[in-house]
DNA sequence: CTATGCTATGACCACATTGGTCAATTTAAT
DNA sequence: ATTAAATTGACCAATGTGGTCATAGCATAG
């Protein structure tokens, strides 16, 4: 895969955008290219075929988001309120070079048993010893102080409505400015998810 | 419109289902008629074309949702999470008769400015006297005594958690029961969400 | 200057699907 | 028996599909 990153980028978030917003089937190839900015030719000279996109793609997805939540995770912090934000910023940092990424990882979960199938990519790379569910659950356990809480009754539900705030407060702003067709302010971001997480801290600590 | 309620709730439920789960342009007619078990043509005769069968269902599914949460609402209440309990529980009432209700209305929003705009819907009901964005400010509002938190400074913040954490309870239980294929055992649901709703009460009053 | 090899194009293909029609048939009511 | 409404599905032109390929541009090397 020779082709400059710039335009390898262009094609990716093309495709991703368009993925995300169709199911398998319904996604054209014709779109994609269209608004790649590149012709018909070029896409199936680098990729192949619409299902061979799909999976480079669907690799792709996992190996940015296994990276980059990986790498800037500091495993040291015990406050699940901070491991929860980084979490939640890695995201968002992630959706400024891929906007669409994350629609695209919930839709390859809708996929599964269709004709592109999600099960086959979390199988790659459990072969290559990477247990995406293991790893998933661990970012939300490892060296994380619970003995913080208040009530030690219900730690479970806690961490789910942390968890579920930073979440909706992700999806609910992201859509507002989406909406506004703005760039992501970052700092206001951070100021507005930090008044969220007091509030939480608060009143569990 | 004089055909049978169960085949009319059958087609409805068919077409709800298709425009739930594929945009407008590619949500297909011939996908509708064989869901519903009826032919091409009896579709037409009743409802015209495709685009004035989608307008039906935004109407449709407006006044059902309208009906059902302000039918079964008590106005009285001043718990804001009693109140916010009963809106879920409208909503999960009305899913059991049409089951993608809710990701039909969704899709409905970011249908706006294209083929089928929502906008217009919004409007119709305005003519009526029916204002729809106020008249849900209303069920997260009225008669709601605020004075019950502990902390007066961020009540915004809270009661947005409070919203989040029941919506996502609803989100992620009802996803667990769909790929379970059983129906939804009621008792049970309310059960869990007394767990979560008891959690936030006291760490917030 | 030619030759080689990669990048890139878009017209073109056979085929599937689209929203919609309509003449014909079944069903129900009088 | 007659009429009217309900219902069918073969059919239509139009559009879109994933994929191909002969061709062209362009850079580097001899």
């Amino acid at each position: 895969m020779k082709l400059e990153p710039e335009k390898r980028d262009r094609i990716i978030n093309s495709a991703i955008n368009e993925f995300a917003k169709y199911p398998y089937n319904s996604a054209s190839t014709n779109n994609i290219v269209k608004n790649a900015g590149i012709s018909k030719g070029l896409l199936f000279h680098y990729f192949g075929s619409k299902r061979e996109l799909y999976e480079y793609l669907s690799k792709f997805v996992i190996k940015k988001l296994f990276n980059e939540v990986n790498e800037t995770l500091n495993w040291e912090q015990s406050d699940i309120f901070e491991r929860l934000k980084e979490i939640a910023m890695a995201k968002l940092r992630l959706s400024q070079t891929y906007p669409l990424l994350f629609e695209f990882v919930i839709s390859m979960f809708k996929e599964q048993g269709g004709p592109a199938d999600f099960n086959a990519v979390v199988e790659i790379y459990q072969k290559q010893g990477i247990n995406i569910k293991e790893l998933f659950a661990k970012f939300y356990s490892y060296n994380i102080d619970y003995s913080l809480f208040k009530d030690q009754k219900n730690i479970g539900a806690m961490v789910d409505i942390i968890r579920w705030t930073i979440e909706k407060f992700g999806e609910e702003k992201s859509l507002v400015l989406i909406k506004e067709e703005e760039s992501i302010d970052f700092t206001k971001m951070i100021a507005m998810m930090d008044e969220y997480i007091d509030v939480l801290r608060k009143a569990f600590y």
